[in-house]
DNA sequence: ATAAAAATCATCCAAATCGTCCAAATCTTC
DNA sequence: GAAGATTTGGACGATTTGGATGATTTTTAT
């Protein structure tokens, strides 16, 4: 029976990857696989370690239920990463369809075989997108196949973010998508790529007006105070002129305080940002990626 | 019941971290762990002692709420195990703090202990949010509290959704919030419910108008045809007095093909249901719940 | 207060895991 | 290819783990 709970032993995973259990247990000696001990010495691996670690080498996994993951990402040969094109196509189908399993097995399947979060948002996820908004304007029969997708989508992104180990003293991120901004998976994703990173982060979610980013970064508690701040903006409320005086009012007391604020979104370059030009806007999740890793340099 | 006073029982701390009682036993016996006894020679541990054990070793927490550790209870120190109420009470101040590690650690434990998804949304969620809903007319910090409140019940509907059984010959669902209702929320919870109940569900999220309801109902293809649709409405386009008409003949067209609706919401009183008498309508995931087990009982 | 129910005791045992060693397989280098 | 270095998978006795047992203690209900 494999362990219960979130820890598997060495034969666990030793079945769940194909290899002997002696080398298994050399490699947590050496390192490469964390484990905690039980209070009698035996080795105890976490779910999502093991998870890291089979990315890590690209190891084939023979018994993917053993992870907590599903059957069919054992069969599947691994993908050629040649043909990412091709790939994202197949992906932007399933969406299409509605076929909820096939995505979430090919979305599992990239990143078990080593693809980031931040390149699965700029891959399929983006691209599907693309093109499920074009259809979107062409009636009810776009809108259904977008509200579909959106929604399988936002099952697969949190997913995702379950699936990497978490640090619980890496630094603090919030941030959300801007007030007039109604997309979901946008903050969800940005999210997700946080946590890939080993931030804590909170989700704001859409919709979010300047006023609660303010309230939420410049809180008494210092202990509740945010090390960065991501604003999403992929639509702007046009009937709302004021906007961009608050933003810049924002981003200058980010600038004041030392808090780190970044930006990004399909409609980033409608909002005025003459007057903080040290902002860094980010087009895609790699570069936000690339950010962060840059940011943590940083800050070491 | 787990736990009373500062004392565990050796099963309650193995239980907490994820261990058989037998080991445990055995450490206190090797002196691992200091415990005290009771005039019958039970054992039992101090949880200051209990977190320096689990400290000292980093061992994993699976339950950190029997230990009382600050990732749960530790905001809301006064709660009463023995009432409902009281517990509800703890999971709103847990949402109104943005505790997402506690407020998840709270609604599993009450899962696990075998309340269902449906008691969990009509208990402590809808509890909370209607009373944060209130707070969201006081201004930026009762919105800030809202959009936290809401992506951290996002997360967590979606994971209860995973932790029930797939049956993947069950019957099919389908459903979403009509068009001018925003709430992403009631559909996720809906579609947990559903599959809680052996469904098959599809969730087109909120917003959705009625002729892509329509779309996805009466679709050619016989496979892809749901047996049940659900409608959520927990607010109402007041510029659209046609809403009303369409959603009269999309019920109507619903059962001349045979088709089962259900609705459901805050607001859905604000319908005109004097044309559709017969449609089921429902005040609480419970009363949705026994509908749903009733359905499949005339179905068979 | 008393009895029934639940929790815990100490003990035992099969299965799992420990650390270590070694022969076979695989990779490197010449 | 051959020689040398490294990795792998299996075997070993010793130790640890988790579950089961019947007896005892604690809690709950009457």
């Amino acid at each position: 029976m494999p362990t219960s709970g979130n820890l598997l032993s060495p034969k666990d995973l030793s079945v769940a990857i194909g290899v002997s259990e002696s080398s298994l247990k050399r490699w947590t000696d050496r390192g490469f696989l964390e484990v905690s001990r039980t209070a009698g010495g035996h080795r105890r691996i976490d779910r999502n370690e093991a998870i890291r670690f089979v990315r890590s080498r690209k190891m084939q996994i023979v018994r993917p239920e053993i992870l907590g993951l599903p059957e069919s990402v054992a069969a599947t040969p691994n993908i050629d990463l040649e043909s990412l094109d091709d790939l994202d196509e197949a992906f932007l189908e399933l969406m299409r369809h509605g076929h909820d399993l096939g995505a979430r097995n090919h979305l599992l399947q990239r990143f078990l075989d080593g693809e980031t979060i931040a390149a699965l948002s700029d891959g399929p996820i983006r691209r599907s997108f693309d093109r499920i908004g074009e259809l979107w304007h062409e009636g009810p029969e776009g809108i259904l196949i977008e509200h579909r997708a959106t929604e399988i989508c936002v099952g697969l992104a949190l997913e995702l973010s379950k699936m990497v180990p978490v640090k619980d003293d890496g630094p603090r991120a919030i941030g959300g998508a801007i007030a007039g901004d109604g997309y979901k998976l946008p903050p969800l994703l940005t999210t997700a790529v946080l946590q890939e990173h080993g931030f804590r982060a909170v989700n704001l979610g859409p919709n979010t007006p300047i006023e609660v980013f303010e309230l939420a970064c410049f809180t008494d508690d210092p202990a509740q105070r945010p090390d960065l701040v991501w604003m999403s903006v992929n639509d702007l409320d046009q009937d709302d002129p004021g906007i961009g005086d608050r933003f810049t009012g924002f981003a200058k007391r980010c600038e004041a305080e030392d808090l780190t604020l970044v930006i990004g979104g399909r409609s980033v370059g409608e909002i005025d940002l003459e007057s903080t030009p040290s902002l860094p806007v980010h087009r895609s999740m790699s570069a936000f990626a690339d950010f962060l890793e840059a940011w943590k340099r940083r800050r070491t």
